[in-house]
DNA sequence: AAAGAGTATCTTGTGCACAACTATCTTGTA
DNA sequence: TACAAGATAGTTGTGCACAAGATACTCTTT
């Protein structure tokens, strides 16, 4: 039982410290063009999702939106996207993809050859692994 | 291939959402004494590895310098634990747990438990999980 | 003894994570 | 119409993540 414990505690440190291992592994590729990883995540969610709400954005990378606002007005301020309130719904702050932001499509998809190339896994390993990590999020969302 | 690279990024987002979903998970016991889950991890390795240095609890916790110096003299604040600089090497401060850093250890315990129960996961899960993970993080610190 | 390499720690600055609180707006209900 | 409930954003404050540069020390080599 008690190396029960002692394995839950060290999982949740794997999954701590390799997440930011995996954090790491984006930054010789994103910080040339001044990105960060989580801006880097609002951006491709936005390349995906189109113009959208800040609530869109968060719900697709459940950043809260304590991290969203300055993140994306930074982003705004560098001209790679613009935040207009809604004339439909002034509580709604819309976020659209400028050219600049655009124009950057190249390097999300430069960041993400360069993660599958040091990952060392072949797709069906990357498949187990995700279904894994995605089944484990589903039962914290949804302890039913 | 295209596809490949697509399962690559959601992986790295699973891995960093999940992360702090974990994370997330250990809230409710720590908060309560005022502790972080950083923070709960340099305790728990402090007391596994005893009194030692903070370049000893960097390599356990894969802590950054920069976050260990604030984290630890918060710590030592509140009276957890002390830090001294030794006096055989002069270059090294000696991270030790104070009695009230110690009275801890139950709490870190009741983390331990709370967050077993959460994950609902069978002990054959997590070790697979683990293994996967560990391989993942061996092969990024040594890609030969 | 003195210089240089390497190590351990600190300092500073930017950005993210999250909680608590506030302001504004929409909608359902009376 | 008026109002209460709930949703959407913003604001503020603390703490972590990490980079870049500074400081101080040890050890080896000369």
């Amino acid at each position: 039982m008690t190396e029960t414990r002692v394995l839950d505690d060290l999982l949740c440190f794997d999954l701590y410290s390799l997440s930011r291992m995996v954090t790491a592994l984006y930054r010789p590729v994103l910080e040339p063009h001044g990105l960060t990883y989580p801006q880097y995540l609002v951006l491709v969610s936005l390349t995906r999702l189109g113009t959208c709400s800040i609530g869109d954005i968060g719900r697709a990378t459940r950043l809260d939106h304590g991290t969203l606002t300055p993140l994306l007005r930074r982003l705004a301020d560098r001209g790679l996207l613009t935040l207009d309130r809604s004339a439909a719904d002034a509580r709604s702050v819309t976020v659209s993809l400028t050219p600049d932001g655009e124009a950057l499509r190249p390097v999300f998809h430069e960041a993400q050859c360069h993660l599958g190339e040091s990952l060392g896994m072949t797709e069906q390993q990357v498949r187990r692994l995700q279904t894994t990590l995605h089944q484990l999020a589903e039962h914290l969302d949804n302890p039913a």
